[in-house]
DNA sequence: GTTAGCACTCTCGGTCATCGAGTGCTAATC
DNA sequence: GATTAGCACTCGATGACCGAGAGTGCTAAC
């Protein structure tokens, strides 16, 4: 998997403004796109028979290609990299954009767990392209608070908050029953023990604790299955990909005859690969893009991601990001996704303090 | 909207069989079914002649249709109808079944708010359509627990769980910086007075608090957040659809030119008529099938809903149901959907108990 | 190095003939 | 009177064919 292709030689400036005509041309209407057409529609100040010439050399050099001889050129993979390597302008948001973006955020101030969705709605409306999105999710989560509610006579709920914001509710059976007043009891005590704690340090105190007396197994009892809730939601390599506007993803031409994006799809319920992916973005720490081939599997090779994690590099990361079909407009998606996370990390931080 | 065609005359059992052994097939091939196909592949005893004029019968009482002349017949949606209520057996689940649903719900048991998911996935499984359901929401619910925790100096995250397993969170920001020991004092207190109380009760225990000191217009400000977090809770028609499997209605062949799944898709996303739908079967309370055109909105007529309430009629109701082309296994679908609808409020008065 | 001109290629859309599944009708049969 | 065999007929699906058009690559002139 070849995630970076350095182009041998840079292009003299005229190649470049003509491989940024076709791209944006064929980002815009999904037709092959011509040299007559190039010509037309984009003040080249050379002719079509000229075109044809570097199209010919952007082709030989891969970055372009023919679906058949006697039709215009569309980009290759290599090609919209290049494109996005050293073309596109990526540069900031129009202001107007990110005061809309802005905005949207400000309405839901109070649901702060549900920001990451709004980020994967924003993207996906904001470039007509689907939106992914996942809860900053810290490596060691850090137990804010631990709380035990009766629900019958032997079963209990046991809530773990954590400072990062997810919330973990298990059951929890009880051997024999216990009157609230005594979980709650055994609940103060627990929060006090664990409140600020990763999971190896929980353990560590719940160790401490003197396990005699109904209280004292209780809390023991308990505090396990806190510190194995903890355990599980650290090894979570990804707790939730939330996604939107999947429907513009299926609305793109290239989709229309639906069998490779039901692959897509397919590949998406699969958590496994996105999560590697997730994984590496959120490692690296700024837009990473994954176009069509690049991406392992074989599913994915009609579709390209841009993916930026969010939050604050050694605590809790996320990652924010579109999904598109190759042919999408990288510029913008790149702008955006880079504003949004940058907005998240904003948020995070504001919440996290 | 017409959603019960009551069949003036009801069939002799040869037509009704040759009804159900076109659905079958149709159901089964998706492609026009005709008679010699019919005597071929079921041991129906007479000629395709015979047959060819029952299912001229059978058209002209509208249970059947020509895409044209020289086609196969294709059940109506009033045959589908008639299928449903006449003919099909929706008798219990073969117990192999009932076993393997029941296991894959014994696997999570510990994950209680999560059972909704595990039954839109079940369902999506079994019948190869996707699967719907909501968690079970109270028309009017009860706090079970009031808790307060701080972020940063000035601000606090209000949990709020209820008897029903749903849990809220919410942020609040204070005037003045407060120790997480008042927070707690405050929390206790609001704890005391709202747990096992529904909206319009906690307003009223609430009136009663003395608002003067400092914990006491805390409790007030913040008993008020919790009152109007109940509210909202409650005015939400529907908390959440959870759906699985959409996949598989991609795959089926009349989706294959994904335009009318598009619109599909997008009523989906769209929850104002899902809402009201739900709201009736949880009205009703048992397996209702809503076929094809019988759906108000346009984009639905091409797919069939069949879907049960589950929980306590009095008290927290959700539902779950599959959606699938008009083309669908009716007989698995209801059966298995009454099978999971009666599992979940087995599991739900369990906890609920 | 650029451009005009042109022959060539290949897809797309339309037309046409053919094929065959399946019907509806009629007349014969049980 | 119901059932069936037989048959003409209909109509979509398939594939061959053809012309138009878009776009190329090449060559020769500028």
């Amino acid at each position: 998997m070849t995630r970076r292709v350095r182009t041998a030689a840079s292009l003299d400036p005229r190649s470049q403004s003509i491989l940024r005509a076709v791209i944006e041309e064929y980002v815009d209407t999904a037709t092959p796109v011509g040299s007559a057409a190039l010509v037309e529609r984009y003040r080249l100040g050379v002719s079509s028979a000229t075109v044809r010439n570097i199209l010919a050399d952007l082709e030989s050099a891969g970055l372009l290609t023919h679906p058949h001889t006697s039709a215009g050129r569309i980009p290759t993979d290599a090609g919209y990299r290049y494109f996005v390597e050293a073309i596109a302008d990526t540069s900031l948001l129009p202001p107007v954009e990110q005061l809309m973006i802005r905005h949207q955020f400000g309405q839901v101030q109070h649901a702060s767990e549900q920001w990451f969705r709004l980020a994967a709605t924003t993207l996906a409306a904001a470039n007509r392209t689907a939106g992914l999105a996942t809860p900053a999710k810290p490596r060691a989560a850090h137990v804010r608070r631990v709380d035990l509610v009766t629900i019958s006579e032997r079963l209990a709920s046991l809530i773990i908050v954590f400072r990062e914001g997810a919330i973990r509710q298990v059951l929890v059976t009880l051997s024999e029953p216990v009157e609230q007043e005594e979980l709650t009891r055994a609940a103060v005590i627990l929060d006090g023990l664990m409140a600020g704690r990763t999971a190896t340090d929980a353990d560590r105190a719940l160790a401490r604790i003197d396990g005699d007396g109904a209280i004292g197994t209780l809390v023991r009892r308990v505090g396990e299955r806190v510190i194995a809730a903890i355990r599980e939601y650290d090894a979570m390599v990804i707790e939730e990909v939330f996604s939107d506007g999947l429907l513009h993803v299926m609305e793109a031409p290239e989709f229309e005859r639906s069998e490779k994006l039901r692959r897509v799809f397919a590949a998406l319920e699969n958590r496994a690969y996105l999560g590697q992916l997730l994984d590496r973005v959120a490692g690296v720490g700024s837009v990473q893009v994954f176009i069509g081939a690049e991406n392992a599997p074989a599913e994915m090779r009609d579709v390209s991601l841009v993916l930026a994690p969010y939050g604050e590099p050694g605590r809790a990361v996320g990652v924010v990001g579109v999904l598109g079909p190759t042919r999408m407009g990288y510029a913008q998606a790149i702008g955006t996704v880079r504003f949004v996370s940058a907005l998240m990390s904003e948020l995070v931080q504001h919440i996290d303090a």
